[in-house]
DNA sequence: CAATATATAGAACTTAGTTCTATATATCAA
DNA sequence: TTGATATATAGAACTAAGTTCTATATATTG
């Protein structure tokens, strides 16, 4: 099964730049670059994103909602363009998107 | 490896009950609480608990706020009581409390 | 010494996220 | 048919999360 390899590449790999960090091969500031270059970037997610995410999803925006922890309104008010998600919202998105819902389960 | 059994599983149940309920086997409602069941409950964390999953993932508040994609100003806060996690936030410090902080890269 | 990483602290600001009510369909069971 | 529920839109009002900024302090590193 290939659907977990890459978090578990960056789950190695962090451990072993956490380790090298620790013996002192690597300072800080290298281990911080490290971990950011290995972050999935996160993009903007327009109304009709959001949908089209959910449906792939196969979910109600109420189902959809308990998923992220946010209200049901939220979702739908994402949906219809009258609020953008933000920070913490857009990476769970993000997730979904790359991972489909049951990664968060 | 077992380390994503528990997601698959929840997928393969998901995409059985979503199948299910297309062919009519089960309605929206029962659909809906089979989905809510099968979410990990969701607690509070206090400001330690915040602290101590950082330390065990052994990273700065500045490398964690760009997991979670927050601010590292919003981490600082968390752990000094100034500011409770709400949402989207809980949703994925219970992510990494669970599954580790290279679950949500 | 100078520069950077890390973390605390506090203040001000923006707006995401919540909650509530109302409306409208569709489905389903009695 | 009727009543109850699921689903979704719409708008208003409120709270506080999350952001950004500045300042301070310490430790580490070149």
């Amino acid at each position: 099964m290939t659907r977990t390899y890459k978090s578990d590449v960056s789950a190695s790999l962090h451990e072993l730049a956490s380790d090298l960090h620790e013996v002192g091969l690597i300072d800080k500031a290298t281990m911080r670059h490290f971990d950011e270059s290995c972050l999935t970037p996160i993009h903007e997610f327009t109304a009709e994103d959001i949908r089209k995410l959910r449906e792939r999803e196969q979910v109600s925006q109420t189902i959809f909602a308990a998923y992220l922890n946010v209200s049901k309104d939220s979702v739908s008010q994402w949906e219809r363009g009258q609020k953008q998600p933000a920070g913490p919202s857009l990476k769970l998105l993000s997730l979904v998107e790359r991972k489909g819902l049951s990664s968060i389960a």
